[in-house]
DNA sequence: ATGGCAACCAATGGTTGA
């Protein structure tokens, strides 16, 4: 793949996610950092658009076809990718009168195809109530939309904005996160129960170190003071699993002008 | 005690996010 910059490389896949709060605020800079970290497929969440208003060109000229489920003022995800996109579909099964733009998937035809869902899980605050009802009830339908992917024993990833800390450690101080919807037990459990089901933390099998985050609050200087947490994740099948090379987190994201709150997180896989 | 920050839509403030 000449695109990456050694033509002696002539396989695997570097697949990154990145929550980029609003595509059109934020467009120098998605440009900039996509050109930097040169992936092959990117997830992006809170593209805060709607579908036809997607910066297509500006992408497309990047290299990236591109699957977008977009949505006004909230929401919305899209799928990037220099392959050739197949069987691109929006929406969770299952999501039958939810009119909130989350999930996208689509085949991503590498020498070795590979299944990938970008998804914007639901933040769930405040919690108890209507909100994180309704995050438990998507986090049930992904595991379940995962379970008949496992089945076809092939390669594929759930890559995303999670709003889940999986563990204490990846927050800066649990006490302050403890009863939020991202740290509530419920949310681990139905966290805990996507990598039961045999799918992989690419993170924590990569790297696993503490206090490593990819998100950090714009309020209170949270970047400066290291008052991170870490939400976003690709979730790997077995298939996929096997091939995990590294994961990096390209924290340069959050320094640059304008940033978003997230950044973007990379899992390189071989062939 | 409150807002803090950023983006959005709409409107000169309210809502959402994490």
């Amino acid at each position: 793949m000449a695109h990456r910059g050694n033509p002696a490389y002539t396989g695997g896949m570097k697949i990154a996610t990145w929550n980029v709060n609003s595509i059109k605020a934020r467009l120098p800079t998605v440009l900039e950092v996509l050109k930097t970290i040169d992936c092959d497929v990117v997830c992006l969440q809170e593209l805060k658009c709607e579908t036809d208003a997607f910066p297509y060109l500006e992408i497309e000229e990047l290299g990236y076809n591109c699957a977008v489920n977009g949505q006004k003022t909230y929401n919305g995800v899209a799928l990037l990718s220099k392959f050739p996109l197949e069987d691109i579909q929006k929406g969770l099964p299952g999501d039958d009168g939810d009119d909130q733009a989350r999930y996208v998937e689509a085949l991503i035809m590498a020498d070795t195809p590979v299944r990938v869902g970008a998804l914007y899980l639901p933040n769930g605050n405040p919690a108890p109530g209507d909100k994180y009802t309704y995050k438990l009830g998507w986090m049930d339908r992904l595991a379940a939309h995962a379970r008949g992917w496992l089945k076809q024993e092939e390669p594929f990833i759930l890559a995303g904005d999670y709003n889940v800390i999986p563990r204490d450690e990846d927050c800066w101080d649990i006490a302050v996160w403890r009863d939020d919807a991202l740290a509530l037990p419920d949310s681990r459990a139905a966290y805990r129960q996507l990598k039961w089901l045999g799918l992989t933390d690419a993170y924590e099998a990569a790297d696993g170190r503490a206090h490593e985050y990819t998100f950090w609050d714009y309020q209170g200087g949270a970047w400066q003071k290291g008052h991170g947490i870490r939400i976003d994740h690709l979730l790997l099948s077995p298939q996929a699993a096997d091939r995990l090379e590294s994961v990096d987190i390209f924290k340069k994201a959050r320094e640059m002008e304008k940033p978003s709150d997230h950044v973007p997180i990379i899992a390189e896989l071989s062939d």
